[in-house]
DNA sequence: AATCTTACTTGATGTAAGTCAAATTTCGAT
DNA sequence: ATCGAAATTTGACTTACATCAAGTAAGATT
């Protein structure tokens, strides 16, 4: 099913790359460090399509994405689909499945990926003995919470060409935290699933990006994004049209 | 600003009350009971339209709500807003805040209530003493999310009769829970806030309850709601019209 | 390189929900 | 009880987005 291969026999300490600034707390010393590091020693690679857990299974590990683009989604029982999120490197995935123990929804890479698990009980008992770790998975916790609600002002009260400035904007401002350029990069998903996210239909992501690209605001061939005038769109998310 | 009188000058603990069933942990021995009690003692009234925190304020406590009704918003640069929840009695409210130590939404009281404060450093201390209450915790912050999610959904993906037959079951569930009639409830909320909760104008709120009315499915007179038909109510939420 | 499949774009048309407006009801305050 | 403000309902009209339908381009597979 999830093909997961463990890539390296030996123990790769996610703590020792980059993913450190991303997720993990500041004030550890070098021997808490190194009891992290003891936790998040699985690593595993994922394949463009494959599932990182899906909906309904065991909950027993958060997840740290090292690299990659991963989607998660909710499925409704007619078989109506809703994307919830993309998620990229240095980013913590699984969080939803804490409160009943299971799953709510699917993770399923958009491209080739590696994942460190984060057993969660584990976790939990570290996080006793650590305050500031403690703190730290409390914020990413409640860092998504405040995310998702980003997102239901979104999908509640705004327009597609809102919605779709919106979004790139936050990919930007993600590729630019990692180092990437914020005014070009690569879109990982299609615009079916962008849609899905946006809360608007596949042609309607098109003609709108078509719009945005015929005022000059972004250029975009394919998956490739070029943000012109970023000044523009924001200023296209903030204040509505006649509302005000 | 908040009108927050403290009604008892002696500790209230909120564990002796039904909140205990809600909120907090089942297996704590009566001493870790009378920790948790001491930790949540302040109690505060709060009148309709006032509010319990103000987005951009400095985070410090969660609350449970002991009685009463709140609602959350978040706010647009431009004076949008958007309903993010309704909260009841035996609900925890405040976790958005603990990411960036502000709130990032306001609460205000949809009615008169009470609420039980609870300094987060000294939840955070207490539940590094005690695993249960640090696994309740996490569920709960979890379960915000999970619910959340399931609010993208509706707004993404769904009409507004299958968005206003989901909420109405909501209502019922949560007044069911609570030992009220699941069937026959009274509406704290306007229609405006509905609206701007489900994503849609209060006009449509009321055409749509009309015309659930019509369909026979339930009876409303301006904010009682009595739901006739809960499994045609549940089908509507379920399959969608010609999708499938 | 050729083929097949899957994504994407664009146009024509339909429709659910928004907007504007007026009438009615409800509720709080005097 | 009376008044005024706010909430709700309902109607007529508009619009943003969905739907349906080709046609084109990109990627995968052989």
């Amino acid at each position: 099913m999830q093909k997961s291969v463990s890539l390296t026999p030996l123990r790769v300490a996610c703590s020792g790359c980059y993913l450190r600034e991303l997720c993990l707390p500041r004030k550890l010393t070098d021997s808490d460090m190194a009891q992290l590091d003891n936790l998040i020693s699985l690593k595993h690679a994922y394949q463009r399509g494959d599932f990182l857990y899906r909906s309904g299974t065991r909950f027993q590990s958060l997840y740290a994405i090292r690299t990659g683009f991963f989607k998660t989604q909710v499925l409704h029982v007619d078989g109506r689909e809703q994307v919830t999120g993309f998620q990229m490197a240095g980013e913590i995935i699984g969080m939803d499945a804490i409160s009943s123990d299971t799953h709510t929804c699917d993770a399923i890479a958009l491209e080739d990926s590696e994942v460190c698990e984060i057993p969660f009980n584990q976790l939990e008992e570290l996080s006793r003995k650590l305050p500031s770790l403690q703190r730290h998975l409390h914020r990413i916790l409640s860092r998504e919470i405040v995310r998702d609600q980003g997102i239901m002002l979104l999908l509640g009260s705004m327009r597609a060409e809102e919605r779709l400035a919106a979004f790139l904007l936050n990919m930007s401002l993600r590729f630019a935290k990692r180092g990437y350029s914020p005014t070009s990069f690569h879109l990982r998903m299609t615009r079916q699933e962008i849609g899905s996210y946006l809360g608007m239909k596949l042609e309607t992501v098109s003609r709108t990006l078509s719009l945005l690209q015929g005022m000059g605001l972004i250029n975009i061939r394919n998956k490739s994004v070029e943000l012109h005038n970023m000044p523009r769109l924001q200023a296209l998310v903030g204040p509505p049209p006649q509302l005000l």
